[in-house]
RNA sequence: GGAGAAGUGGCCGAGUUGGCUGAAGGCGCUCGCCUGCUAAGCGAGUGUAGGAGUAAAAACUCCUACCGAGGGUUCGAAUCCCUCCUUCUCCGCCA
């Protein structure tokens, strides 16, 4: 949510910063305007009714202690009172279409966040070569058969389609990539944590996902809660409502949680394999900082991203979103895109956003120094590893002629002894 | 799931026959005084949000709101009523 203050002041400012993401992003703000001058013209009337009622309110119990007649005022306050009710309620309707608009305008992109769609996203980075074979490397679906690993024919029959069952050494591979995650952000001052994954709609409107993004989240309505899309949601919102100390800045996370995403508009998009899914595991980063300091905490998490994928062994690069294809809360979006050879190109597998004060203006997280008032803090999230994805780009990689798959040498240690290869052993029997 | 109890400021804790109580008292914190040092002592201060004065910022003055959240009763509510949330205790059930 943007600063309504900073709109009433600035708003050519505004415009101009949103209008970068596109026609449909400005086309509020005069309404927001209008509403917001209506709000403080009745939020006076109303503050002076009060006042009014306040101070005569005392007159009458003085009166009455002193044994007067104040039936007079008392009369005339409950024609105040009356009044005020009426402005109080044309208040909260203004209020709330104010808040409703508000809630759904975007974040101001960041000045160096690329001009126009998602096509002028712009690469900023890269390591190593696109892997080849001197064969003809198969997909994800195919090694994940033959081996028995991946199952997504009982899934269908079970839960429908976009599911997946993992089997096997695959299932060690997907622990063996949380361990590492995990060690390597614990000692990098990310506090682990295993989050709730349902969460009550106030999370959802915190975090931004909500109204934007409802069509994509899963609703439980015996309950009213929300599963979510990814471990940010909980994480940000943990410090819903909460003044951090300043000194404890910036206070990192790494969670891991499942999640759960419908999917909603993505018909016909990726549809063979576990690239979409309507659920998988995933280690996210997430830092409430200094106002002053995110844009060096999203290369810090730019970073830790590029080292995970540089570690595995992964050919990657490193786009700057461009403005028009920033979700409502990022100010700017890094994506690292992983190769992927039987699609023989870089598909997305992390992304890091800094959603700069948007986030925390909904949550009301703030911070506090030794002086001044508390402030919104900055918050950031960065994907670690997403499973679902990783392990294709594991698999497709690492990939042998017979169809199994090497393990990766830095997962080595977090896998069961001696299992260096996915598949190769007989199965079934 | 059933039966009870409770939710006040950074913390502890008064306030329950409604009326200068944003809120006693204590602790903590800040500034000043005192003092070989420290401790103790003395004095002053110490919430957040919104709005108006004022045009942007800082500062200041005033007003309004906030005693878990939201409604209601009343001239007036921390105090009375309703709904919800959270916590605790007991019983039942369970990974």
């Amino acid at each position: 949510m943007l600063d309504i203050k900073l709109i009433r002041n600035q708003p050519e400012m505004v415009r101009e910063r949103l209008a970068r993401r596109g026609p449909a992003a400005t086309h509020s703000l005069d309404e927001l305007l209008l509403l917001d001058e209506r709000r403080r013209e009745i939020l006076v009337q109303v503050e002076e009714k009060r006042s009014l009622r306040n101070t005569v309110s005392e007159e009458i119990g003085r009166a009455k202690k002193a044994g007067e007649d104040a039936e007079e005022k008392i009369r005339a306050m409950r024609e105040v009172s009356s009044e005020i009710k009426g402005l109080e309620e044309q208040l909260r309707a203004v209020e709330e279409q104010l808040e409703q608009e508000l809630l759904q305008v975007p974040n101001l992109p960041d000045p160096t966040a690329p001009e126009g769609g998602e096509d002028m996203s712009e690469t900023i980075a890269s390591h190593g070569d696109p892997q080849t074979f001197d064969f003809e490397p198969r997909d994800h679906v195919d090694l994940g058969a033959s081996s028995d690993t991946i199952d997504l024919e009982r899934a269908a029959k079970v839960s429908g389609a976009r599911f997946v069952y993992l089997k096997d050494e695959l299932v060690f591979l997907q622990f063996a990539l949380v361990q590492f995650a995990l060690r390597k952000l614990a000692g990098k001052g990310f506090r682990p944590v295993v989050p709730p994954v349902l969460v009550r709609d106030e999370a959802m409107y915190g975090t931004g996902f909500f109204p934007t993004d409802m069509q994509q989240v899963y609703h439980i309505d015996s309950d009213d809660l929300n599963l979510v899309g990814t471990a940010e949601v909980p994480l940000a919102a943990m410090h819903m409502e909460e003044v951090l100390d300043e000194s404890a800045l910036p206070v990192r996370y790494v969670g891991y949680s499942s999640c759960f995403r419908r999917e909603a508009g993505a018909a016909g998009k990726d549809t063979r394999g576990m690239l979409r899914v309507h659920q998988f595991d995933k280690v996210e980063m997430f830092s409430f900082c200094h106002p002053d300091r995110s844009q060096e905490e999203h290369d810090f998490m730019r970073s830790i991203e590029e080292e995970v994928f540089r570690e595995l062994g992964i050919a990657y690069r490193v786009v700057n979103i461009a403005a028009g294809d920033l979700g409502a809360p990022a100010a700017k979006k890094y994506d690292l895109e992983a190769w992927i050879p039987t699609q023989e190109r870089y598909r997305e597998v992390t992304s890091c956003s800094n959603c700069t004060d948007y986030q925390a203006r909904r949550l009301r997280a703030r911070a506090k120094g030794e002086q001044g008032g508390p402030y919104l803090v900055h918050t950031l999230n960065g994907t670690v590893v997403a499973i679902g994805r990783t392990l294709i780009a594991i698999m497709e990689n690492y990939q042998q002629e017979d169809g199994t798959v090497v393990v990766p040498e830095v997962l080595r240690p977090f896998m069961p002894e001696g299992m260096t290869v996915i598949g190769g052993r007989s199965k079934g029997e």
